[in-house]
DNA sequence: GACTCGTGGGC
DNA sequence: TGCCCAAGAGT
């Protein structure tokens, strides 16, 4: 099974700029670990596509660890935004300047050493040891998990089965070509091994699948219900000076949603006073803004209003309008500047 | 173990 | 449209 696997891995064609080809694998080349953990990072929970231009836009600004551990946090969390999960950004170049100070710019090559250091969990300890440094490490994933369970017709519900997934995947690990065997189980899980609708027609492990054989594939892995996502309601204020068209932006608080991020001020959308950041003639927007995240929905009103020169708001800080950088902010903030702009002056709206 | 923490695409 | 989901980690 394990070579149906091989095979059928090294016949894929991939276009993903962290991998290296199959044939410079099979030469004894690896890839730069440091690509691998960039990559790694990224996806944690978040697709190929959206992840690609991120990476080639990191590596392109910033070539390897020490390069990423020198930059400013604001320009790693401003590259970051639109991705998600803020705190990975956070903890990417806390990690980066780890690596460069207390390791020579070289990633630990193990995975208790990977695993020690911010932003690397079980997963992604696993995937850089065994991909960017051949160890034998079980990798054990989304996908894997998935294809494990079909496998082997596993029908305990998650979260409950995840040590038994795990010994079982332990099971498929070979001593030699983790790596390999662990971007192809991900792959297959990726692209023929889906959540739903999956092509067990084409599948190099359909023979041996208990779950085909059942011809349950499609239900497995069963999961606990989720609880339902409440609806929460909150304000965002948008201030332009007049003038210089400055903006009123503040920086989030580190930890919590959107940390780090900069944004519009607003209430905590938990219920708490919201005040506007200065005294003016505000006025709502047309549109609310609409918003989901893991586990809760947002309604935004928008309030916006234009305040002379003199102003000096209790929150944030009035950014220049050629400094201002839209693509900075994380989504929700740049549905909040959508919607705000067609209830400004036209002046502003270039 | 149970929460928290984003976003975009697919159906 | 609403819900599901995606190469999880931190607390």
């Amino acid at each position: 099974m394990t070579a149906a696997l091989g095979a059928w891995y090294r016949g894929q064609a991939r276009v993903m700029p962290w991998r290296i080809s199959p044939r410079d694998w099979a030469a004894g080349m690896r890839p730069d670990p440091y690509r691998v953990w960039l990559s790694e990072v990224m996806l944690q929970q978040t697709t190929v596509a959206a992840v690609r231009g991120y990476f080639l836009r990191f590596t392109e600004s910033w070539p390897d660890v020490c390069a990423l551990a020198r930059a400013p946090e604001a320009d790693v969390m401003a590259a970051w935004a639109g991705l998600g999960y803020y705190a990975r950004a956070r903890n990417l170049r806390a990690c980066a300047a780890r690596v460069a100070e207390e390791h020579a710019g070289r990633f630990p090559d193990t995975e208790d050493g990977l695993r020690a250091l911010p932003g690397i969990g079980p997963y992604t300890a696993a995937a850089i040891a065994a991909i960017a440094f051949d160890r034998r490490a079980v990798v054990v994933d989304g996908n894997v998990e998935r294809v494990v369970a079909r496998l082997f017709a596993h029908e305990e519900p998650l979260p409950r089965a995840r040590p038994a997934l795990r010994a079982l995947a332990d099971r498929l690990t070979p001593a030699q070509g983790a790596g390999q065997h662990a971007q192809a189980m991900m792959d297959l899980g990726a692209t023929i091994c889906t959540p739903r609708g999956p092509r067990c027609e084409i599948c190099p492990l359909a023979g041996g699948c208990a779950a085909r054989a059942r011809g349950i594939a499609a239900e497995l892995p069963r999961k606990a219900p989720k609880p339902e996502k409440p609806v929460r309601d909150g304000v965002a204020f948008v201030a332009l000076r007049h003038g210089d068209g400055a903006v009123l932006l503040e920086q989030r608080p580190p930890k919590g949603l959107l940390g780090g991020m900069t944004g519009f001020p607003g209430c905590d959308w938990q219920g708490a006073e919201t005040a506007p950041p200065l005294a003016a003639d505000w006025r709502a927007a047309t549109t609310e803004v609409r918003h989901t995240f893991t586990h809760f929905h947002l309604r935004l009103r928008v309030m916006v209003a234009e305040v002379g020169t003199d102003a000096r708001p209790d929150r944030g800080a009035f950014v220049a309008r050629d400094v201002f950088d839209p693509g900075a902010l994380p989504t929700l903030m740049r549905k909040v500047w959508a919607a705000a702009l067609p209830a400004l002056p036209s002046v502003f709206q270039e």
